[in-house]
DNA sequence: AGATCGGCCTGGACGC
DNA sequence: TGCGTCCAGGCCGATC
């Protein structure tokens, strides 16, 4: 897969992986020596049971007879998996990690070296500090919009940083947090969202990953050919990388500025402070 | 203790 | 053409 992947591409991944993983014994595994994979020599000799997702993260449950072990992987930029029988798949001087399953090899592939993968404990995060914090699921009855609202005042940061922080829901990255803030019209910078504006913001939030989802992903290759003018996901992004286009809903030139660190797309009109 | 900022890493876009 | 510079992105750790 290409793109920059955020709670929907990682749900694509888990999806495409789990009934090729699922029973799989790990016969051994392989990492350039770097602290972003560490423990990962645990995970030989033990079995695949499940494949899971918690935002950004995927969890593979193992079982090694005695006590339960978890492999956590994230994607960071480029991460991607791809089994060594795939149709044109090479492994090239890109391949981080690679898993020796009993059927087949899987090899970790990562160009911007973002991604991690770690064996762990089951449940222990105490070393993924994200992990461990990490807000609901935004597509479960565990996130509300009474929950979302007091996950923010519990901050003064920016409500973009916020939902970038991954405290008060789980998954969202830069694209879908520009196009919930536009959905919802909350200017990134506030940091102050009270109770209404926070029911729109989980709405929004719900909405717009749940239609990513159900294309499998709003990829870079997509982005790109929005802003070539071009390619049939041209009307999924409303802010996201669409600096001096018309906002969609009043005409506005949308404005790009920085919050948080990171390159922010919005409407100076209709999402005001 | 919470907010903020730089670093990680690389390819691609851009300017000269 | 080819070089240099800047940018993107998620997360982490250092610093304010």
């Amino acid at each position: 897969m290409v793109g920059v992947p955020e709670l929907p591409e990682v749900e694509s991944v888990r999806r495409q992986l789990l009934p090729r993983l699922a029973g799989r014994a790990i016969r051994a595994v392989d990492a350039v020596p770097q602290a972003r994979f560490s423990g990962l020599s645990r995970a030989a000799g033990t079995t695949i049971t499940d494949l899971r997702r918690r935002g950004k993260y995927l969890l593979a449950d193992l079982d090694t007879g005695q006590d339960a072990l978890e492999l956590v992987a994230h994607l960071g930029m480029t991460g991607a998996f791809r089994f060594r029988d795939e149709e044109g798949w090479e492994p090239d001087a890109y391949v981080r990690a690679t898993l020796v399953l009993d059927d087949g090899v899987l090899d970790f592939r990562d160009v911007r070296r973002f991604g991690r993968l770690s064996v762990v404990d089951a449940g222990d995060y105490a070393d993924i500090a994200t992990l461990a914090a990490l807000g609901p699921e935004p597509l479960s009855p565990a996130f509300t919009p009474e929950g979302l609202h007091a996950a923010l005042a519990a901050s003064r940061q920016p409500v973009k940083a916020q939902l970038l922080s991954q405290r008060p829901v789980a998954g969202v990255g830069n694209i879908y947090a520009d196009e919930a803030l536009w959905s919802a019209r909350i200017n990134p910078r506030s940091r102050r969202v009270g109770p209404e504006r926070a029911a729109r913001l989980w709405a929004a939030l719900r909405e717009v990953l749940a239609a990513a989802i159900d294309r499998e992903g709003t990829t870079f290759r997509d982005y790109q050919m929005v802003n070539g003018q071009s390619g049939r996901y041209a009307t999924h992004l409303a802010a996201y990388g669409q600096a001096g286009r018309p906002c969609r809903r009043c005409g506005a030139p949308l404005r790009a500025i920085t919050v948080g660190g990171r390159g922010t797309t919005y409407c100076p009109a209709c999402q005001r402070q």
